[in-house]
DNA sequence: GCCTCCATGTGAGAAATCTCATATAATGGA
DNA sequence: TCCATTATATGAGATTTCTCACATGGAGGC
């Protein structure tokens, strides 16, 4: 955790002088950069790497229920709405994030204008695109929303999500889950080994993606 | 169109005195609100009434894309970000809102520090709420999310979208559409008539949407 | 009027997905 | 250790949804 003293990518955002309140962190796959209702010390703006974002049920069962990826600010929603319960967020890959000291300047961030600016953008930028993709998505085969999920979710080249987890992530049974899987098994895209399913084609799921999109336009 | 001269609602959203600008303004079913491609020169807030979010592809068809529902903003994209394409908005039902000249007030507006915060809190509680619908909707079967997708269309109990339109919001083929449509009939669920479909039994809709929401939680 | 285009509508078989039943590991307490 | 719970796994039949083929009707251009 080093100090940035010169200038800064991230002062961009900001009217005010935010360097001194920034300093950088790394987080390690699988480990949480917000746990699920702790109200988190930091504004982060993460630089590289992806995150999965989780939210835990009534009944006591978590589900994902999104993806975070860089470049883009994590915990902004906290620091704008103290009333709302955050949601918990773990690293896939290796996460490197700015982190901003909220206890230090959090009120002046909430008047800085071209924060506020740039982040109501942001947020209706990206409305627009989770929209798409949402319309996007929903049409396609388990097959093809799989080979994607896949892709975002292996790291080294191994996939070992829990089936449980993306069966209801993916909105498809377990049963067929399993089935889709074994096809890619079968098909050497996927091969089962003691540490998860190997990915052995990645340009195979890649073209079933690719494919899948062009061919919507019709 | 007249005159909003004592206190006002809408003014709890701004720190600047916004009055000056706003008038009332109605739109009747299926009258455009936004004109896709048409810069706005009015910000709305909708007090009452649905309305239809519309974009044309690259091939020249239209697409329905999401709905906008009282109470909320309108054209606040196109406000913080001039360069954005503006998407075709269509009334529902009767819309009635308030309408701010941003001619006169645009710049202030995106300095106004209680507007922007506002605005963030929406965007991002409202993606929440997306994403949320999103995961829920996946899962369903048609039959459920056309339930939806009528009672939410449907105006002074007539139903009357065109089906190759609904079929794309929807995700699915026209023909499964039409089938579904048919068992509909056939349940007396919904009549053909030369003015659409009406809608004979509003309650038998719901309650398939209200069993599905509660048999999902498993 | 005639032609084209497109929305509407129907049938039949195929593919995707679900339900249910059942079995075996793996995991976490008591 | 043993038990209870949960994740993993597979089979078979039912339901949902898709594909494709084809027919009809209306709207606009000429």
């Amino acid at each position: 955790m080093k100090q940035i003293s010169e200038s800064n990518p991230l002062q961009d955002f900001f009217e005010m002088d935010i360097r001194p309140y920034i300093s950088l962190k790394e987080f390690e796959p699988d480990e949480f950069i917000i746990r699920e209702g702790e109200r988190p010390t930091y504004l982060y703006y993460l630089l590289e790497g992806r995150a999965k974002l989780f939210i835990s049920q009534e009944n006591g069962s978590i589900s994902l229920i999104n993806f975070i990826e860089a470049p883009c600010f994590i915990g902004e929603m906290e620091l704008l709405d103290a009333n709302r319960l955050p949601q918990g967020l773990k690293a896939i890959s290796t996460c490197s994030c700015y982190q901003i000291d909220i206890s230090g300047c959090g009120d002046r961030i909430l008047r800085d204008v071209k924060f506020l600016r740039y982040l109501c953008r942001f947020l209706s930028t990206k409305a627009t695109q989770n929209t798409d993709n949402y319309m996007r998505n929903q049409s396609y085969p388990l097959k093809i929303r799989l080979a994607e999920f896949i892709l975002k979710m292996a790291v080294n080249g191994y996939y070992r999500e829990p089936h449980t987890e993306a069966a209801e992530f993916l909105g498809v049974t377990y049963r067929h889950l399993l089935y889709v899987l074994a096809q890619f098994v079968k098909e050497g895209i996927l091969e089962k080994t003691k540490q998860g399913y190997e990915v052995k084609k990645t340009e195979a799921l890649r073209g079933l993606i690719k494919n899948e999109v062009h061919n919507s336009q019709y």
